[in-house]
DNA sequence: CGGCTTTGACCAGCGC
DNA sequence: GCGCTGGTCAAAGCCG
């Protein structure tokens, strides 16, 4: 386990779950199952988000490759993970699983400029977290693309945003 | 007036 | 089969 895997496990670890997972974000076996692309620890942080850097390398299918020369001054903790699931019915092919991609920013907002337009179509209480969820989905025509939002459940200091999806579109800067 | 948010209702999947 | 939970819809209201 690198750094930011490390850090990402220390981060979500439950008391319901142990180990490397999502637990609130109910990502558990599919998640796992797959290849674990890439966690990508450091950016920046405060307001000022570069979330489009992120999104974008994570959405050209290059997560791995994403290092930005900034983000070694960091003080945000950034994992995320491409699942790329077409046909991995090995185990039982759950549900549709397309890509998503999750991280964590330390952020005080929850609605993180990356670069595209998105329109809120819900939210939900969710079991595991005092938090609300959000849900958002990309308001360009025919872009597939979801988002999910939600703070961590004990460290409300951070959000934990997870896209579904890949844009059919370049971001709309 | 158009686009977006809000919010409750509805629906589907899953575990018991 | 039922209830719980997460995800989506859509009507109504808000705001630029």
């Amino acid at each position: 386990m690198n750094d930011a895997e490390t850090n990402l496990a220390r981060s979500f670890s439950d008391d319901t779950h142990s180990g490397f997972e999502f637990p609130e974000l109910d990502l558990s076996d599919e998640w796992m199952d797959d290849d674990l692309v890439s966690a990508v620890s450091g950016m920046n942080q405060s307001y000022g988000y570069q979330t489009s850097d992120v999104a974008a390398a994570l959405f050209s299918g290059s997560s791995s490759s994403f290092s930005h020369p900034e983000s070694q001054r960091t003080n945000a903790s950034v994992a995320a993970t491409a699942t790329a699931s077409a046909n991995n019915q090995n185990k039982k092919e759950k549900k549709k699983v397309k890509e998503r991609v999750a991280f964590k920013t330390r952020s005080e907002v929850e609605v993180l400029d990356d670069g595209f337009k998105w329109r809120k179509y819900g939210k939900k209480m969710v079991k595991n977290s005092p938090h609300p969820r959000n849900y958002y989905k990309c308001s360009v025509d025919s872009c597939p693309v979801k988002k999910r939002v939600e703070r961590d459940r004990d460290d409300p200091s951070f959000v934990i945003t997870t896209y579904e999806g890949s844009h059919n579109h370049s971001s709309m800067n």
